[in-house]
DNA sequence: CCCTGATTCGC
DNA sequence: GCGAATCAGG
């Protein structure tokens, strides 16, 4: 592969979004995220922004304004399909990306932490209407409380931190501060971890005997 | 170990 | 000019 001016476009416009030489590299295709910062040199646009020069990384927020297409976790098979109970006011979604991620105020007990009795939104996001949640009873309630126990251990990876080798599970309600993405490390070419895959990819079978 | 960018240097 | 190897760092 040679640099084309097609791909050097495509280049610079990624350097410039501040995506990462090893995503522009699998974006381009043919060449390695070495090659994507050798040529990021001789094109002499390093330093993406006139101050910071050392050290690596941290997407640092609005370097452009107007970002074309936020890297978001695949679709992927989704986990558990649904039967989505479409809300009345549901008119102006959004989203259409169906989420896993359990409604429950995620692991409530001991994440109390010591605040007053601040965010009351925090319960109930009101607004844009939640997307469809698999409901519980979609999985083994083994399978659901080992689940639990893993995400305890998360990493609480934000939608920037997440790769190819990191669990892509979302955890929380989006539209509270009670989010993030599992990331832990996913099973190699599944976008889950262990415990993710698990409760996303269900036999046929299995889902249909559950259901009542 | 994963990942980041920076540099070097033979081709 | 190119980019693998290497370096330095989170």
């Amino acid at each position: 592969m040679s640099w084309t001016d097609e791909r050097v476009e495509t280049l610079k416009k990624m350097w410039a979004e501040g995506q990462s030489a090893s995503q522009i590299a699998k974006e381009l295709g043919g060449v390695t995220r070495n090659a994507v910062i050798g040529k990021v040199h001789r094109l002499g646009l390093s330093n993406r922004v006139g101050g910071a020069a050392s050290e690596g990384e941290e997407p640092e927020v609005a370097v452009s304004p107007a970002p074309t297409a936020p890297p978001r976790p695949e679709p992927a098979p989704k986990p558990s399909v649904v039967e989505a109970t479409v809300r009345p006011a549901a008119a102006e979604r959004v989203v259409p990306e169906p989420r896993p991620a359990a409604p429950a105020p995620a692991a409530p007990s001991a994440s109390v932490t010591t605040l007053p009795i601040p965010m009351r939104k925090a319960i109930i996001p009101a607004g844009q209407p939640l997307p469809p949640q698999p409901s519980a009873n979609e999985i083994s309630p083994e399978a659901l409380a080992s689940v639990r126990e893993v995400e305890k251990h998360a990493k609480r990876l934000s939608l920037m931190e997440l790769t190819e080798r990191t669990c892509k599970w979302p955890i929380g309600d989006p539209a509270t501060e009670e989010f993030w993405f599992c990331g832990l490390p996913s099973v190699p070419g599944k976008p889950y971890c262990e415990a993710h895959v698990g409760v996303a990819f269900q036999p046929m079978s299995a889902r249909r005997d559950r259901r009542r």
